[in-house]
DNA sequence: GACATCCATGAGCTTTAGTCACAGAAAAGA
DNA sequence: TCTTTTCTGTGACTAAAGCTCATGGATGTC
């Protein structure tokens, strides 16, 4: 029977939160579309609500008092999380289930969005809401029904289910290496490199199987998503090592060249993830969907 | 700059969650002090703001629908979390640091509790606010600067320092064994058996240390807190196990009588814990503190 | 020293939140 | 079957909250 009496109306925590994120109640008022009286009388009233100084008045500016960076900090956070349920909500509207994944962004637009048009039109009930991450996190921390994970079977908490192995192709724009690749593979290493933020020995583990010995280092241009790796890559920026499933299009009407192949040999592998103990059968019909589509190979698109 | 627009007014949050959670306009709108119109409306209201219909009239009655049902599951966590966020920003006060624990509950009441004066006086600055568990959890899931942690060094995620291992002891009432004790130590299996929760195998390794093999099952009252098993083996219900510091007094007075000892062979110990990367500082003050406090021993209290 | 910028505040307006009183519908009981 | 009770729904109205506007005061800036 949680009690939740007398907490300060949205407003004055809204107004404190702009306010406290900008350290001005001027461009907090802006921000809300309000008058900077509205932000500053709100303010004083949640000030007074909670008997606490949440700025300190110094000369015509105001800053965040400590009790006031350290209110911000959760309030931020609180309301997010509260203005995310809401509009799942309303995302999911009468009758249907939500179901909110984490993707993996280039998985995403490459992959899964292009046959999301094949899950609906078979269970039109399930609304997902897609939310792109591109570093660990954990599934009850971020409220997730399921995510799609990239590496071993090792999330704590989460039980897993494999969707496909990965398969890399060591890649460059036909202006770098020629529509008929390379004369040797090594050569690659004369031109630059492109590199995942993500999978940073990529290129290492490269130059050792291909009996050149590791090295440790390789300088070049870092992205955080495959997609970017991949548009730099056609763009003749320099060789990549993509996963061949997201670069059908570009081998196909070759955009890409592949100039090497590179051997699964740590097993890593697509994972449809979601909290063990889960109960929202969405996520049961959803990851029986995933695997189904992952068993049969599709027309690029 | 999270964007959090048009989020609807706590109130009618509110009014919904008393309403699902009674599933009746009448018993919400008392609960929350308004009339029965008022939760009529306020629930119409979200309604229409979220475009779900989260209750079907059902005759005199409302019933949640599931779209209603989902919505307040997610809610009522949210609202508690504001709650909580707001409820300790009043109790930090100005200028004070809070610190939220969470602790074990006879370990608090016991140990910790009665030494906090002594913190208080050497930091007046540091507003502690003690939640109890008795369940594992997940730090960041709680939202907890410290938690007391008692069993090995294996909480991922977090920090652990030692404070220090536990020595347990076999009591009971001398009314059931005489205030000289047993003659032989397994006499004790021929009395009554109680039980903490969450260490259901105690009385088996106890069997098995005495040399009389691991007998899977012992029946016998349970309790999820050391302080009712405490109050259990004063009050002649059984013999307990119990760690030796929490029942100094006991001892001392006669009100409880050892009649066995346990090896701590599982090196079970007491932990603070804290996340790793913690900022806050009184983190650090507080521990510092509690590891101080563990190494003098202290007149039974 | 004039100016611009920002916060504070009194007066007044608008919207929201709630009360009151009663209608309608459905169980419960006689 | 016919009350009676017990719900929810709603029109009319009131109180209060939330804002705006206009203006004053303080403090940097050029």
């Amino acid at each position: 029977m949680p009690r939740i009496n007398a907490l300060p109306s949205l407003a004055l925590m809204r107004s404190f939160e702009a306010a406290a994120r900008h350290e001005s109640y001027t461009m907090a008022a802006e921000e809300l579309g309000v008058t900077q009286g509205a932000v500053s009388r709100q303010v004083r009233e949640l000030e007074a609500a909670i008997g606490v100084t949440l700025f300190r008045r110094v000369g015509r500016a105001v800053r965040l008092s400590k009790a006031g960076r350290a209110l911000r900090e959760e309030l931020a956070g609180d309301l997010e999380r509260l203005s995310g349920t809401i509009n799942r909500a309303i995302a999911a509207g009468d009758g249907a289930t939500l179901l909110t994944m984490a993707v993996l962004p280039t998985f995403a637009t490459r992959w899964l969005v292009p046959r999301l048009a094949d899950f609906k039109a078979s269970h039109p009930e399930i609304v997902l809401d897609l939310h792109s991450y591109t570093t660990p996190f954990s599934l009850e921390e971020r409220r997730v029904d399921v995510a799609i994970h990239f590496g071993h079977d090792d999330w704590p908490g989460a039980a897993l289910r494999k969707l496909f192995p990965e398969h890399l192709v060591v890649t460059a724009a036909p202006a770098l290496v020629g529509s008929a690749g390379l004369d040797e593979k090594q050569d690659v290493f004369d031109l630059p490199l492109l590199h995942l933020t993500s999978r940073s020995e990529q290129w290492s583990d490269y130059h050792d199987s291909l009996g050149l010995g590791a090295r440790a280092v390789f300088p070049g241009m870092r992205f955080d998503q495959f997609s970017m790796l991949i548009e730099g890559a056609v763009a003749g920026l320099g060789a990549a090592i993509l996963p061949s499933y997201l670069i059908e299009a570009e081998l196909a009407s070759g955009a890409l060249v592949e100039i090497g192949q590179v051997a699964n040999v740590s097993g890593s592998a697509y994972y449809v993830a979601f909290p063990t103990g889960q109960k929202n059968e969405a996520v049961q019909v959803f990851s029986d969907w995933l695997i189904k589509q992952s068993k049969h190979r599709r027309s690029a698109g």
